[in-house]
DNA sequence: TGCCAGGCCCTCTTTAGGGCCTT
């Protein structure tokens, strides 16, 4: 596992719970290495059922779409390979982490990589912003965009450059080198209050001794 | 548009309630 390369994915799904029957309509991801997007995945998926209004309206996914889109299952095997052993990374990870466990579930596929949240440190990194929505973090940060949101793959690749943005605002802020992505999930978990001082101590801790910190 | 769920997080908290965020 190289520890400077993540899957940033994101669904669009037809509700908020596979819990109570929701299922994935779209996914989008890419493989972001060394701060660049290198790869991409995106795919309509067929959940079987028609999607609300709501839900056409909100993602410009009609049920014409999906009707000749390909199974489910037949996406998440491709996306099974394609996510690999990467660290995943998604805004707002608790909603896609089971979207992605409950479809991979269907095809008897585990997930073995963890997750971070690009939701959680934005709020402790960027605590000045209006909200912590994707849309109003892209413009907040002036991060690259087509002005396409709420499709599963355009959401991935700004999710993608907002964790780039982030992790370099991180570095030159505290002087870190490197930012591994277990220090990303510690920040996410840090008590707002308390994350100045806490990243002041892991960057003089890394400047002694980097090895010590994994990936 | 808001509801549905669930995790996170804040506060007038912890024997709780409500807002944020995802679709």
């Amino acid at each position: 596992m190289n520890n400077n390369s993540f899957v940033v994915l994101d669904f669009e799904t037809t509700g908020l719970s596979p819990f109570d029957g929701d299922r994935a309509i779209e996914i989008g991801a890419v493989l972001l290495c060394d701060g660049r997007v290198v790869n991409r995945f995106q795919s309509l998926m067929n959940p079987g059922v028609r999607i609300s209004s709501f839900i056409q309206d909100y993602t410009g996914i009609s049920n014409a779409m999906l009707k000749k889109a390909p199974p489910i299952s037949d996406v998440m095997q491709q996306f099974a390979h394609f996510m690999a052993d990467q660290h995943l990374i998604a805004h707002n990870a608790s909603f896609d982490r089971k979207f992605l466990d409950a479809e991979l579930e269907r095809i008897h596929v585990s997930r073995k990589q963890e997750f971070a949240c690009s939701m959680l440190i934005s709020r402790r990194i960027y605590p000045d912003a209006p909200n912590h929505r994707l849309e109003t973090l892209v413009n907040y940060r002036s991060l690259q965009t087509n002005g396409v949101f709420h499709r599963a793959l355009a959401d991935a690749e700004m999710t993608a450059h907002l964790w780039t943005d982030m992790t370099n605002s991180i570095k030159s802020t505290y002087n870190f080198k490197e930012i591994p992505f277990k220090l990303m999930q510690r920040i996410s978990k840090v008590p707002k209050a308390s994350i100045s001082d806490y990243l002041t101590r892991a960057a003089a801790s890394m400047a002694k001794s980097p090895a010590c910190h994994g990936s």
